[in-house]
DNA sequence: CGAATGATCGGCT
DNA sequence: GCCGATCATTCGA
């Protein structure tokens, strides 16, 4: 099963599941780094007004979001935090999953280097603008195939999917102004992983 | 500890 | 002008 075949799902829910367990890794400036995935979230455009392209808006911003599956979508939040999405349905549908923390298991130390922070610990990958920062990914790469055998950021799915115990599923934040879709939980972490953004353990007890 | 705040850019209204 | 799919630091108790 090719990744592009994964990717060209109109299901983006099940897809940002799936890519839980990927691996995503950069050779930027030189230096290659590389992390298993562990939180997604889905973003499913028209219908999720959480999305940048709600309502199939075109802008020059939201163009890469109605490209070809496979495609990187880096958006540039606060303007300091560059986020990194991966495009995904068929073209003129504007799904797209953000990846928004990794396991770092190659070039830890750069990317300790390229973080230049003073804290230490799950710090490093932990959030959408901190995996960015620590892979090296900026705005530039926005758009970029990454099928293609050039591309400085590549995606392997994992061998075998998690099972559906191993996921947590939760509400995404950030999207107050989305009213109905905001509480949708659409995010996705891998359970007792300690490199994702949210607690560990969201249970609600009754 | 938790809460508040500054950083800082591009696209939208 | 303003606001955002954020983060690190500072401030206060």
């Amino acid at each position: 099963m090719s990744l592009q075949k994964v990717l060209v799902s109109e299901d983006v829910v099940s897809l940002a599941q799936i890519l839980l367990g990927a691996t995503i890794s950069t050779t930027i400036g030189g230096i290659t780094t590389a992390g298993i995935i562990t939180e997604t979230e889905a973003y499913k455009a028209p219908e999720d007004k959480g999305s940048h392209a709600h309502g199939n808006k075109r802008t020059k911003r939201t163009e890469t979001l109605f490209a070809e599956a496979g495609t990187s979508y880096v958006y540039l939040c606060y303007g300091i935090h560059h986020l990194f999405n991966i495009v995904t349905g068929p073209k003129d549908v504007a799904h797209a999953v953000l990846i928004r923390a990794i396991e770092p298991c190659l070039g830890k130390d750069d990317m300790w280097t390229r973080r230049s922070i003073k804290s230490k610990g799950h710090s490093l990958t932990n959030g959408p603008g901190k995996l960015s920062q620590a892979l090296g990914i900026k705005t530039a790469h926005n758009g970029i195939n990454l099928l293609s055998d050039g591309s400085p950021i590549k995606i392997t799915l994992s061998e075998r999917q998690l099972a559906s115990k191993e996921i947590i599923a939760s509400p995404r934040v950030g999207i107050a102004y989305a009213k109905e879709c905001a509480h949708w939980p659409w995010r996705f972490r891998i359970k007792d992983n300690p490199w994702t953004s949210l607690p560990h353990e969201v249970s609600y007890e009754s």
